[in-house]
RNA sequence: UGAGUGAACCAGAUGAUCGCAGAGGAGAGAUCCUUUGAGGAAAGUCCGAGCUCCGCAGGGCAGGAUGCUGGGUAACGCCCAGUGGAGGUAACUCUAAGGCUAGUGCCACAGAAAUAUACCGCCCUGGAAGUUUCCAGGGUAAGGCUGAAAAGGUGAGGUAAGAGCUCACCAGCAGUUAGGCGACUAACUGGCUAGGUAAACCCCAUCCGGAGCAAGGUCAAAUAGGAAAGGAGAGGCUGCCCGUCUCGCUUGACUUUCGGGUUGACCGCAUGAGGCUUUAGGCAACUAAGGUCCUAGAUAGAUGAUCAUCCACGACAGAACUCGGCUUAUCGGUUCACUCAGAUU
RNA sequence: GCCCCCAUCGUCUAGCGGCCUAGGACACCGCCCUUUCACGGCGAAGGCACCGGUUCAAAUCCGGUUGGGGGUA
């Protein structure tokens, strides 16, 4: 999946995007209109030290290729990370990071309709 | 057995599945295989260096740092061994520990007085009043309610009153001798007194140029019209001044050439004052010689998720140019040496 | 990553080692004034980021932590 690295793609995405709000996680989308969607996290120096922000950005990586295969082309992504997910555990963010991508435009709703279970719960 | 002191070490382990980064290999390619992959503090950025650039940099002033002695080191504010002082029954721990006898400043409040003159007081002589007062001259520093601190302390002698004025002990100073490389220690002798503060200015001794890998260097692309090299002459120097050399920098008539800012890629960048081990020297820190090993290298920044078993039930915490230290955070565990108390033999 | 700076009532700030149990302004609270509110007057409460050291004495001087802020392509 491609990532997102430029501080000026960044603040285009906070600028230009829309925003949709979860429980750990806060998820901006900018539509590019590119082949391919591009992904980047944001996990702020209030969140704590080095290791519990290495390790927030970890889980939320892990979780993104896990969901790869739900992302539309065409998106520019920037998911942050809010202060409670320090404390939160790894079920937990797949569950809200899961729940608030399908709140925005870029989830894939024929492949949430392959998947099947997605839409029960919802 | 209990309580304690010091030093060294470990920092969950094993297996399976899906993923990440570097290196090597195979393949036309997609991709596949092998291997490696955070710490004792990686942290704070408090010191010291390597490395790079600033004109390789001489002298002085200013500024800064260190401060018992000897050694170690590339260097240090670090380490080791000792000295003095403080604490502890002890093992042991802590210690910015040069100089107020170079000079200057300060010592609030209180107190007669804060560094030393005076005042109150005590005593002697003379005079006046006339029975305890005053004045003048002189001798004193024992006493004067304070304060953190009051011209060494205690005791005895001595005196008109007193005083290191004299004596004994203690404290402090200077000198001599002995021991030690030295800090210093011990003994003897002497003169009798020197308040505290240098983490106040300062003096003395030693050391220090500045900036920092976003340092610095190489290449490519597109864009815009300037840029670079040589260069008579002039100017100027990284806190300040002076001197010297060279033309490194700025301006610049003129000549020649294509280069500069931005963005990106690469180098710097992982073999180093390196680790482990043996022998030798040294009380030790450490050093020398031999053998052996290669052990992260990203650039939005690599270690995550799930399952199983075991136990002590997992703390503090994530490399970003690299080392040597210091400081701070840390669940616990292991080993060694030593001290004290109790019991038994 | 590197290099710096700062910390004083709720906020903005003064403060020669001793006059500091830290001053001022705004805010908050109580009382007075007013028919009531505002304005005004009086009063009270509320602070030297933390831990050590030097000194007779520390907000101040010296170390170390903690928390903020800034510069740098």
């Amino acid at each position: 999946m491609e990532r997102l690295k430029n501080p000026r793609e960044f603040s285009f995405v906070y600028s230009k995007g829309t925003p949709s709000f979860g429980r750990y996680v806060v998820v901006s989308v900018v539509p590019t209109g590119k082949d391919v969607s591009r992904v980047g996290f944001a996990v702020s120096k209030k969140l704590g030290t080095a290791v519990t922000r290495n390790k927030v950005r970890r889980r939320l990586r892990a979780i993104v290729q896990e969901l790869r295969n739900q992302f539309s082309p065409g998106y520019d992504v920037v998911v942050g990370a809010k202060r409670s997910a320090v404390g939160a555990s790894f079920a937990e963010l797949h569950e809200d990071l899961r729940c608030t991508l399908r709140k925005s435009r870029v989830w894939r709703k024929e492949a949430a309709d392959l998947t099947g279970s997605g839409e029960e719960h919802a």
